[in-house]
DNA sequence: TTGTACGCGTTATCAA
DNA sequence: TTGATAACGCGTACAA
C-alpha cells in the first residue's frame, strides 16, 4: 500500500445512517470495486466472492447510493412529469400510462403539479433541470404565455415531450389526440341531426386544445353550411363552474337567441352546462342537445347521459413515455406529433339514440 | 446587456452538455466557492461580484446540480410517495394534498405506483432508499403480508409515514380517518331505521381498512342488539366488480335469506352492488337499502344517490406530508396515529331522506 | 479476477 | 470577502 490513509473511515453507520460500499468491502477485506461489480451484476466476479458480497450487503442493509451513481454516470434514470391539474380524472390515467411504461424501462418519476400556474410551471422545469432528470413530460398550464421558455429548455439539450396540451414549433414532440378532427366529428353529429343554431362553450384560447377544438367546431359548421355566429361562441374554461357560468350567460338571453344544441369544450364544462339547463327546467336533449369531450368517469351517469369523445388517457401517457425514453436513449431523433385516436361515445344527451340503456356501466 | 439568443456555450468538455459552477467561475476568473455562495444566497459575498455571477450564470444557462449537492449534503429534499392505485379518485386527491404541503416546504415528490402489488411495493421502497429520499409516504398494497419489511425500513432510519392503509406497531406514524368509528356510525344509521337483517360486503381482511370497517360494522350491530350473521358478511374487495360479484352471491340465495340493507366497504363496491340489485329489478332503498364509504365522485350521481362516508382525501395527504416533513426535520419525534375526521353524507340510498335533491352537485 | 487512481459537481472548513 | 482543499459514494480505465 503506497499511500497513507487519509480517510478517517467510519466503521459504524455514522452520520447519514447509511451503509456504503466501502463498509461492505471492509467487512470482507476486499475493494469497493468488487462490491460495485457485484451490485451491478457484472460477470467478471468470482461466484464465491459474489455470494459473500451479497450476503454482507444484505446483512448490513446496504442500499447502493443512486445519487453518487447518477453523479458519475450523468444519468438519473428519472423522468420529470409535469401535470397541470391532478384532480381532473384524465391526468391520473395519463400518469398511470406513463408509469407503466417507465416501470417497464426502469425509469422513475418525479411528479410536479403546477395547478395551472405558469409560475409554478417554470419553477418546476428549473427544478427538474437541477435534479438532472433524463427527460421531461409536460402538459402546459392554461396560463401559458411564451413558448420561448420551452425553447430554451430544448436548446439546453433537455429531452422533452409534450402531452395533451402542447407547445408546437419549438423542436419538441407532442402526443395528443386529434382535437380538431374529433371536435369536428362530434359537431357534425349535431349538425347531422338538424339542430340549429349550435353554440360552442370554448376553452381558453391560450391553450392548444382550446384553440384546436374551436377550429374543429368551426370547420364542421362551415362544411355543414351553417353560420358560425360569434355570439354563440362563449369562451368558458375547463371547469364545471366555467361551463355553468357560460351556459347561464347564454340562457339569460331572450329565448329566441338560445342555441338548439351545444358543444362543450370538455366534460366538466358540459356538466356545468347541464346543471344550468336543468335549473331552468329545460330538458336534454328535447330542448337543448349537448355534447362534451373527454368521457369523464361521470359522463354516463348524468341525468342525460353525455355524448362525448373518449380520450385514451392511458394510451397518451404510454405513448408519451415511450417517445421520451427513446429520445433519451438516442433511439429516436425525429421530432413528431403523435396522434392517438379518440372515439365518439354516443349517449342520450345529443338525442341521437332513443333506447334507454341502464345507467350503471 | 440584452439577452443573447444562443445561450449555453460549453467551454470545457462537459459531455453531459451541462454548464457547471466551474465554468461560471472560469468565465469571471473567480473560484467555484464564490459561485456556490451566490447561488445559495449567502450574505458574505460582495454585491458587485454577486451580480456578476448571476449575470454569467444566466447567460451560460447554469443550473446548479442538485445531484452533486445532495451527495455532499446528504439531503435530497425529496419525498417518496407510494400509491397503490392511482386511478381510484381518492388517491389523486391525497397526492394533491401531499404536493401542496411539499411545495410549501420546498420538497419534491418521487411517485411510485404499486398497482396493488406487494412485489412492486418492495421494489419501490428499495428504489426510494437508493434514491436517498428524505422520507417516504406509503399506503400499503392490498396484498400486504409481512410488516417485517416495513420494520426494516424504519430500523434503517428512513422516516416513513403511512396514510390511509397503515401498518401499525412498527414505530411509524399513520394518518387516516377513523375507519372503525365511521363504519360504526354509518351502520348505526341503517339499524336506526329498522332494517333487519343487514349484510356487509367487506374488504380484504389483510388490509387495515378492510379489517377496521368490519370491526365497526360488528360493533354497531352488537350495540344495536342485532345478530351478526356470518353468512351475511361476504368478503368482497375494493373494486366495482368485487361488489357486483358479492352482491350477486347474496341475491342468488332464496329470497328469505336476502338482507334488507347492505353496508359496502367502499363506494366502488357499492356501485357494483347497485348494479347487481337493479339488474334483479329491485329498488333502492325500498327493497334493499345501501350505504358506501369514501364519497366517490360518482356517488351522488347513482340512480339511487349513495349515502356514504366522505373521506377528506386532500386533508389526509396534507397531514401526512406535514407529519413526515416535521419528522425529517427533527421537529417531531413522537410516533402517532393522526385521525382525520370523516363525515357522513346522507343521500337517498339508505332511505333516510325523502326529498329529491337535484342530482347534479 | 481483483485492485488503484481519479473524477463526477458540489459544499464545509479553514486559511488568507 | 474570497480561495484552496478535501470530502460525499460511486464507476471508468487502467494495472496487477
Amino acid at each position: 500500500m503506497p499511500k497513507s490513509k487519509k480517510t478517517a473511515t467510519r466503521f459504524t453507520g455514522a452520520a447519514s445512517g447509511r451503509v456504503t460500499a466501502r463498509e461492505v468491502a471492509a467487512r470482507l477485506g476486499i475493494s469497493t470495486m468488487t462490491v460495485s461489480r457485484v451490485m451491478n451484476k457484472r460477470s467478471n466476479v468470482d461466484e464465491k466472492t459474489r455470494r459473500l458480497v451479497l450476503a454482507a450487503a444484505q446483512e448490513l442493509g446496504y442500499r447502493p447510493n443512486h445519487i453518487a451513481k447518477s453523479l458519475v454516470l450523468r444519468r438519473t434514470h428519472t423522468i420529470g412529469v409535469v401535470v397541470p391539474e391532478i384532480t381532473h380524472s384524465f391526468f391520473p390515467e395519463v400518469i398511470r400510462g406513463i408509469e407503466e411504461e417507465a416501470y417497464r424501462s426502469r425509469y422513475h418519476l418525479i411528479l410536479m403539479h403546477t395547478a395551472e400556474s405558469i409560475e409554478r410551471e417554470k419553477d418546476a422545469i428549473l427544478t427538474l433541470e437541477s435534479k438532472r432528470v433524463d427527460g421531461i413530460l409536460l402538459s402546459t398550464a392554461q396560463s401559458v404565455a411564451d413558448a420561448d421558455f420551452y425553447k430554451e429548455v430544448v436548446q439546453l439539450g433537455m429531452p422533452i415531450v409534450f402531452y395533451d396540451r402542447c407547445a408546437h414549433g419549438i423542436g419538441a414532440s407532442c402526443v395528443s389526440i386529434d382535437d380538431e378532427e374529433s371536435a369536428r366529428r362530434i359537431t357534425n353529429h349535431l349538425i347531422g341531426h338538424g339542430y340549429d343554431p349550435i353554440a360552442h362553450l370554448s376553452g381558453p384560447q391560450r391553450v392548444s386544445i382550446g384553440l384546436a377544438r374551436l377550429r374543429g367546431f368551426k370547420q364542421a359548421m362551415a362544411e355543414g353550411g351553417m353560420v358560425v355566429r360569434d355570439d354563440l361562441i362563449v369562451e368558458a374554461g375547463f371547469h364545471e363552474s366555467d361551463g355553468y357560468t357560460a351556459m347561464k350567460k347564454l340562457l339569460d338571453r331572450p329565448r329566441e337567441a338560445w342555441p338548439r344544441a351545444v358543444v362543450a369544450v370538455n366534460d366538466p364544462a358540459a356538466f356545468g352546462a347541464i346543471k344550468a339547463i336543468l335549473e331552468r327546467g329545460l330538458r336534454i336533449p328535447q330542448d337543448i342537445a349537448l355534447v362534451g369531450f373527454s368521457d369523464d368517469i361521470r359522463a354516463a351517469l348524468m341525468p342525460a347521459p353525455l355524448t362525448t369523445i373518449r380520450q385514451p388517457a392511458y394510451e397518451i401517457g404510454k405513448q408519451a413515455a415511450l417517445k421520451l425514453i427513446s429520445v433519451i436513449e438516442g433511439k429516436s431523433l425525429v421530432v413528431e406529433d403523435i396522434v392517438v385516436k379518440a372515439e365518439e361515445v354516443i349517449r342520450e344527451s345529443c338525442g341521437c339514440v332513443k333506447k334507454n340503456e341502464p345507467k350503471v356501466a
